[in-house]
DNA sequence: GAACGTATTCTCGTATACGAGTATCCGTCA
DNA sequence: TGACGGATACTCGTATACGAGAATACGTTC
C-alpha cells in the first residue's frame, strides 16, 4: 500500500446530459431569457435540447432542488417566480451567514488570499458580461469566507447566492450598481488587510443591506415581480 | 369573479411513487437501516418496491438533494456517510439561524403560540418512538420561530434538522438525553413567557450546544462514523 | 508470488412506448 | 348572454428496452 500522494486537481466525472441541459436551463432562467413564471414542458425542452424526455426530467429536479424551478406534480415544472419578500429574505439570510462565516474566516486571511480575492475585484473591473461579472462577485464573496473552516455554511452561503444573481441579472441590466458595490469590495478588503474584523463585517453587511435596497427598489419598478406564490402564468410558454 | 375565499385545509397533491418511495426511503435512512455508506442500487429498490426503476430515481435524487444520499454518476447511489465534523458544522449553523429566528419571532410568540408549543413538549413525554419523538421536537423548534416573518429562513432551519434527526436516532438510541432536553426545552418556554429574549435564545444556544456534545460523543465511540468524504463502503450492500 | 492485461458481469444513463390525469374548447341549456 | 357539461388534446408519470461505462474476476507474464 502507497503513501498517500495528495493529489488535488479535481477530475471531473463524466457530465451527464442531465447536468449540461440543466447548466443550459439554469443560466438561462437565471438572465431571464425563461421569464419567471413561464412553463417548461418536457417535450419541448427534450426536442430542443435533441435529447429524450428523461434527462430533461433529471435536469428539472436539479433545479428544482436549487429553487430555479418549480415542479408541480401532473402539471409540469415552472421557472420560479420572482418575489419581493424573497429578496428581503435572502439578503436577511446572507448578512446572517456571511457575517459569520467572515468572522470565523479573519484569522486564518493571510495577504496571499487576500490578494487573490483582489485579483478576482480587477477582473470583476474589466469584465462587460454580466453573467460572468455575476460570477465573480460570487467568487469573490466566498474567496473571503473559504477559510471559515465550516465546509456546510460554504454550501449554504453559495446557494443564498444563486438567487441574488437572478435577480440581479434580470432587474439590474444596467451596471451603474457595479462601481459602488466594487467601491464596499474594496472597503471590506482593506479592514481585513488591517485585522480589523468587526468594521470589516459591519462594512459587508452594509454592502449587502445596499444591494438588497438596490434590487428591492428595481423589483418595485418592474412588472415581472409578483407577490409571494403567484407564479403568475407569464404564458410566454411555448417559446 | 368572486371575493377570495380563504379555506387553509391543504389539498394533498396527488402523491406520484417517487415521493411515497422517497419518504419509505429516507425513513430507512435516517434510522440507520440503510447504513451509512451502503449502496443504494437502482433495480434492487425497483424490485423491492414492485415500480420500475424511473420512479425510484426520481426519488434518489429528490434524497439527494436533501443531502441524505449522495449520488456518484455512473455508479450510482449511496447512503450519506455520518461525519464528526459535520455535526459540528450543523450545528453551529443551527445556533446562528434559530437564534436569529427567535429574536424575529420572540416579539410575535403569544401566550397561545407557546401553550401550543409547550403541549408539543408534552406530547414528546408520552412518546415513546424515537422516530415520532424526532418529529415532534423539530416541530417544537419551529413552533417557536413559526412567526419570525422569514420563510427561507425556517425552511433553512427545517432541513438542518434533518441531519440532526438522523445523527440523534443512529447514534442515541437510549433515550436518556430526551429527559435533560426536555428541562432546557422548558426554560426556553418559561424566558419566552417572562418576555426575555435574549435569555431564551442564550438558553436556545446552549440547548443546541449540549445536543452537539452529546452527538459527537456518541459519534467518537460509534464505528460507523467516519472522516469526511469516506463514503467508507460499509459493503453490507445488497441486503 | 506479485503485478499487469483482458474478458465478463453488473449498473447506470438514455430512448421509446403506453396509460392516466389535467386543462381546454365547444356545444347546450337556462 | 352567461354558466354548466362533455369531448378532445395535451402533458406528465411510469414501464420496458437497449447501449455504454465501470467494477470485478480471472488468466497470463515477469
Amino acid at each position: 500500500m502507497n503513501a498517500p500522494i495528495s493529489i488535488d486537481g479535481d477530475i471531473e466525472r463524466p457530465a451527464t446530459v442531465a447536468e449540461s441541459v440543466a447548466a443550459v436551463l439554469r443560466e438561462a432562467i437565471a438572465d431571464g431569457r425563461c421569464p419567471p413564471g413561464s412553463a417548461l414542458r418536457q417535450d419541448d425542452l427534450a426536442r430542443r435540447f435533441g435529447f429524450s424526455r428523461m434527462p430533461i426530467r433529471d435536469a428539472l429536479r436539479l433545479l428544482e432542488s436549487e429553487g430555479m424551478v418549480a415542479i408541480h406534480p401532473t402539471r409540469g415544472a415552472f421557472a420560479a417566480g420572482l418575489d419581493v419578500d424573497e429578496i428581503r429574505e435572502v439578503y436577511a439570510i446572507r448578512v446572517l451567514l456571511e457575517s459569520e462565516a467572515l468572522r470565523l474566516a479573519a484569522p486564518h486571511l493571510t495577504a496571499a488570499r487576500l490578494d487573490a480575492a483582489e485579483r478576482l475585484l480587477e477582473a470583476m473591473e474589466a469584465e462587460p458580461r454580466v453573467g460572468e461579472w455575476g460570477r465573480l462577485n460570487r467568487d469573490f464573496h466566498l474567496a473571503l469566507i473559504a477559510s471559515c473552516g465550516n465546509g456546510r455554511l460554504i454550501d449554504l452561503i453559495e446557494r443564498q447566492h444563486r438567487p441574488c444573481d437572478r435577480y440581479a441579472r434580470i432587474l439590474l441590466a444596467d451596471l451603474d450598481h457595479q462601481s459602488t458595490s466594487q467601491a464596499e469590495h474594496r472597503a471590506v478588503v482593506a479592514a481585513l488587510r488591517a485585522g480589523d474584523t468587526e468594521t470589516a463585517v459591519a462594512l459587508l453587511r452594509r454592502h449587502l443591506e445596499i444591494g438588497a435596497a438596490m434590487l428591492i427598489d428595481a423589483a418595485r419598478a418592474s412588472p415581472m415581480v409578483g407577490p409571494r406564490g403567484s407564479t403568475h402564468r407569464t404564458d410566454e410558454d411555448r417559446r
